[in-house]
DNA sequence: AATTAGCACTCCAACTAAACGAGTGCTAAT
DNA sequence: ATTAGCACTCGTTTAGTTGGAGTGCTAATT
């Protein structure tokens, strides 16, 4: 939807206006910040429409007024349309041996810079290809699997097996499966392995099942980095005790950001949820700015940051696209 | 210290009846409370010789009183003399595979159960013993080393060397350390290898370094699992956003609250640390509870809870002793 | 026809005053 | 030694007042 020239600017300036001020905005307001050569009686009428409209709304009848949702929206898709970054002051990534490091930095700064929360959601496990399997007997029956996948990064699971397996026999079963691995996904490996291995199959059935059910559940304790959860307490929205309380609550509750986080993976560039857009957060009347990253190409994770409904977009939104890209390449080996 | 039959009384009374209620404890709720067979003038006069020895405070002339740090220290004293645990229901332990999901599901347990914050602190490295040893060549001069200590609890680090080892050679160096590792500590291989290995230390020596500079401070990161932190919003003396908010930064600040619990590794059983008598919360008028535990019998970690001054230590004193009694027993092994 | 000055009106926020009541300390009686 | 009685203190609650920011409408202006 496109509006009038006149109150496109009208509606655009509100919004600017709130979203440094947090405080409902009057005419007079507006004329003083904004050169439109109008009087406020003028703007009072402007937005008049464009409350009838759904863009504005009144807290009461003698007081500013404030953007709705479909307001930020408007303002919102302009931005993602111009598709004009602002300039990042060079995000310095600490120099990160590992993977979680990189993505725990990489949320440390977000946070530090966006003075919002941010949150970062390591890549996905499913998709991802293997570069090592080790096997080690830890006591009778109780087996630790460390995998490594393609980027270096390992993850480690221990299996309670019916069957003891001596650790040369677990080493022999690693040897097979570390000759199959390189640029091969579990799924593959599994498909072959149960053709050619029918006599050995039975001793290893167990553990060759468990291995392959190792999958994205099995990793996802750590997959998530909230930082800065206390930039959120510095808000002006946020005095009330309650809704402090409510959005924490979501934070420790890691599950619903995961999912929340899983709705952008499907698509490229930042995406933005705001307010009541966005269906997990819904009550703690908060923004989402979401951006998927990809590792070596295939795995994606996402990284996002959460904010008031009138936070400073223009610069989240680049920041989140140009963290996003910078990961993508900064694990690129 | 001990005091006098009645002002004993007395000031337990109101401790524990300010533990309940969080409001200033006036003469007459004693009476009605309790049963002293004493009218509340008399109780008025005792109250204020608690007053003038510095166990009770007015807010203000009008008010009730609240107990003073030092009144809870005689409190908590006598509790941890009396050493009469109460009843723990008994703690519902998720079977976990490892360390990290064992000490995870404790610090959630505790949480729930004391409705206050837990921490649980994992067990100090440095002490440990190792089981097994790998190194993976991710890609040139970068080496990935997976160590598992005796428990079973992997470790992973990835170094950057200056010289480019083969994984065959890799494979060698490890064999070697393996050889030495059952019952050793690092520090116990770090001198018989330095003394053997005269030939080939040369090209092992930097990654030989590297590994055992493999301190605590490599696995700090997911090393405290702090939960239920919003619990502490629930709590009357916690309505000032001001109070929550600098509360939290010292959760996200983690070092804080290690160092915190680093003081307490030395003793045993139950510790309590009351509002000022906590160095590195102090400004947040808070109180700790924590105890040390200990896998295999050496490596020892923390546990706590941390609560308002007006904390139910009774019920959480016991509540941190059983768990660490618990975790000590979980994972032996 | 669009814009704007003028003005009455609304309603929140901040301030003030009064009433309330919980609790104290002291004194005098038991 | 204990306690009833009472004057006093002081924070909290309630009601009432004022001020001002902002609106919507109307009539005048461009």
């Amino acid at each position: 939807m496109e509006l009038p020239h006149r109150d496109h600017d009208i509606l655009n300036a509100t919004v600017v206006s709130y979203i440094k001020t947090a405080v409902p905005i009057g005419s007079r307001t507006i004329t003083e910040q904004f050169d439109f050569g109008l009087s406020p009686a003028t703007i009072r009428n402007i937005m008049a429409d464009l409350e009838n409209l759904g863009f504005l709304s009144q807290p009461h009848t003698s007081a500013g007024r404030i953007p709705t949702v479909k307001a930020f929206r408007y303002y919102v898709d302009q931005l993602l349309e111009e598709n004009n970054p602002i300039e990042i002051e060079e995000i310095k990534f600490t120099k990160s041996d590992d993977l979680k490091s990189l993505l725990h930095n990489t949320s440390k700064m977000l946070s530090l810079l966006s003075r919002y929360t941010s949150i970062v959601m390591a890549p996905q496990f499913n998709s991802m290809l293997f570069k090592h399997i080790k096997f080690i007997s830890l006591r009778k029956n109780v087996v630790l699997a460390i995998l490594v996948n393609s980027d270096g990064n390992p993850y480690n699971k221990t299996f309670e097996l019916d069957e003891t397996l001596s650790q040369k026999e677990l080493d022999r079963f690693s040897a097979i499966l570390n000759d199959r691995l390189p640029n091969k996904s579990l799924d593959d490996i599994k498909k072959s392995i149960l053709k050619e291995m029918n006599d050995e199959k039975k001793r290893y059935e167990q553990l060759l099942n468990k291995v392959f059910d190792f999958n994205r559940k099995n990793i996802q304790e750590n997959q998530l980095f909230v930082e800065g959860a206390t930039n959120i307490m510095d808000l002006p929205e946020f005095t009330d005790v309650e809704r402090i309380k409510s959005l924490f609550r979501a934070f420790e509750e890691k599950y619903t950001i995961i999912q929340l986080l899983d709705l952008c993976l499907s698509s490229e560039g930042p995406q933005v949820l705001i307010g009541s857009e966005n269906p997990f957060l819904e009550a703690n009347e908060c923004s989402l700015v979401i951006c998927s990253f990809k590792l070596g190409g295939k795995e994606t994770g996402a990284i996002g940051i959460i904010g008031p409904i009138r936070m400073e977009y223009h610069r989240v939104i680049s920041l989140v696209g140009y963290a996003a890209k910078m990961l993508t390449r900064a694990h690129q080996n």
